[in-house]
DNA sequence: AATAAACTTGCAATCGATAGCGCATTAGTT
DNA sequence: AACTAATGCGCTATCGATTGCAAGTTTATT
């Protein structure tokens, strides 16, 4: 069963006249008389007519498709990214294929590879356990315009979107200690994420700032991004069977925040006696959760409409962009009973 | 700045070979020697060369690409249903591509037109403001292989995915006035989707079967499916300013049921005590809120999958599909704290 | 009236890949 | 040796739309 639509030559034939003239009658040129222009656009509209994509595409060279690549669309934070660059695309007349990486390296190599064919620029964030940038490097290399957000390339040129992580992870660390923690700890994506990095280094340094002594058994790191609850049960059981287990966590991605929540709920671990917990996350109803969750929540949707924007703005610039841009959104700060003091 | 890829004209002329013996090297044809497709097939490889897509979805005659109506992306159940779908569809090869329509009737036919061009399928749930499906039967009419999921379209044929929605607001009704309430609200999309008559049908007859006096005024219809806060803080304000409030309250969408949560919550409403509540939801955490929440989940990833199975099976259908099948997925019910007895 | 100028419209090539058909070249048959 | 069959490959039209150029027609100019 396939779908018949009407071409430029159904039309030529009706009307009698040639499908170049048909064409140029539809894009309104200045050779074509205002009455065959009518003729043609109205009978154009009566039968619904619309260009095939795919031919244009192909005349034009290009696809007004982008292309993002993330871990997972069932994850709110990016989900509401999604939004964001949704909204932006659309209304700049661009369609959006999504893949999703599910934080694998191959994965995410293919599904680079596969898009670029079929889009005109990608958004990349990457995925947990991305070693190598070559796939995309190589895809720059040959001019496909290629922003960053979230996860971004340390390495790599491109418009760069992102959170202030290091502002982030101290402050919540910094609240942390405020309200009387000294046993802090961190657990997060693999650090060859950039933006785990950062955040580690928040951590790090308000340690560092009010001289509590760094453990490195504190820190952990999921390397699957705690995609899976099982994942983040080894490492919190990891945690509490130390000698001198840790009195709060700072915890660096949604799914991760999310599972910690389930962990110590399902073990009657009581939140935030027992531990204290704050993570990022974006989730909708954290201030609802009993206790209630505090939270470092990303501008997620701004991150989607500003990365798309700068996005666009690079495949649609006529010449080169060499001067690319860095947008740092500054995260929010919800301090809730999750982490109240004790 | 564009993209320059590789095509079969370039690997030709450099193996001195015509566009066609490529084209057929690369499919394997038997009409080439294997000592040409190695030459072909190792070289094509080297240079990474991939088909350029449009040029065979114009030959073709489509796309492998998939295309996905509905209301809101930053909604759970969504978000579920297109990582079900986006599993299927990676698997079998083909792309997606996602449009919202934001509960809104225009965007819905915008939409659906827009994407008649480029896919090969659809599936469609449809909006809460939808009250004509002529944009979606023209398509069907000219051989466009639409699947709807969710919020299908009750007069119109095609494959459907749903999920039972008498039972499941049945049995939560049924649940509530076992635990003691007799003064039960309704609140959900308008009535013009199908599965809100039936959740409200559900509704209706567990009262019934109870001998409970169905009240006209204890049931709400949010017209933007309580897309924004606002739209069910008036119907919350309406239904608490009656003579004799509601003591419970079915809420039946995800976003609804979010935003009553919400408003009780801002003004200190004691949930059950003051106000019991169970709503259609798919969050994750609903569970661990305060009082943890009691709801009836779908099966959205199970409801994607199938869906987009089905609607593949279609597409590739030698004959035209004339027997569809409707799929019922059997929502699954969690009793917790905020609909306890009192 | 003759020629130039201004309008309209059509022809044909093109984008990248595919496939029907035909043409060599080589192998096989009697 | 002569003819058929098989093999391997190239030419060309095609998908739908665009666009440079040519050509035809009408109107304006002298």
């Amino acid at each position: 069963m396939k779908f018949e639509s009407v071409t430029i030559k159904d039309i030529a034939k009706v009307l009698h006249l040639s499908t170049s003239t048909v064409s140029r009658a539809l894009r309104d040129s200045y050779e074509i008389s205002e009455e065959t222009k009518k003729l043609v656009v109205d009978y154009a509209k009566s039968v619904n007519y619309r260009p095939n994509p795919s031919a244009l595409n192909l005349k034009k060279r290009r696809s007004r498709t982008l292309g993002i690549t993330i871990s997972e669309i069932a994850n709110s934070f990016f989900s509401q990214i999604i939004a964001g660059v949704e909204s932006v695309a659309k209304e700049k007349g661009y369609n959006v294929i999504i893949s999703q990486t599910f934080e694998n390296f191959e994965r995410e190599q293919e599904a680079v590879r596969n898009l670029s064919q079929s889009v005109d620029g990608m958004l990349i964030s990457l995925s947990s356990e991305t070693k190598s940038l070559e796939h995309i490097e190589e895809l720059q290399q040959r001019g496909m315009p290629i922003v960053f957000f979230d996860r971004i390339a340390k390495n790599l040129e491109g418009h760069k979107v992102r959170s202030n992580n290091h502002k982030g992870a101290f402050d919540a660390t910094e609240h942390l200690i405020h309200n009387g923690y000294k046993r802090i700890a961190f657990i997060g994506n693999p650090d060859n994420l950039a933006i785990i990095k950062e955040r580690k280094r928040g951590y790090d340094e308000a340690l560092e700032f009010h001289q509590i002594p760094h453990r490195e058994d504190y820190v952990k790191y999921c390397q699957h991004g705690g995609l899976s609850y099982e994942e983040v049960e080894m490492v919190m059981q990891d945690l509490l069977s130390l000698d001198e287990p840790p009195q709060a966590i700072l915890s660096c991605a949604d799914k991760i925040t999310t599972n910690c929540y389930r962990y110590l709920y399902k073990h009657h671990i009581k939140i935030p006696d027992q531990m204290a917990l704050i993570g990022f996350s974006n989730l909708d109803l954290t201030e609802f959760l009993n206790p209630s969750l505090s939270i470092i929540q990303q501008k997620a949707v701004t991150m989607g409409t500003q990365a798309t924007e700068l996005l666009i703005q690079q495949i649609e610039s006529k010449r080169p962009v060499v001067d690319y841009s860095e947008i740092v959104l500054e995260p929010d700060f919800f301090a809730r009973d999750s982490s109240k003091g004790h």
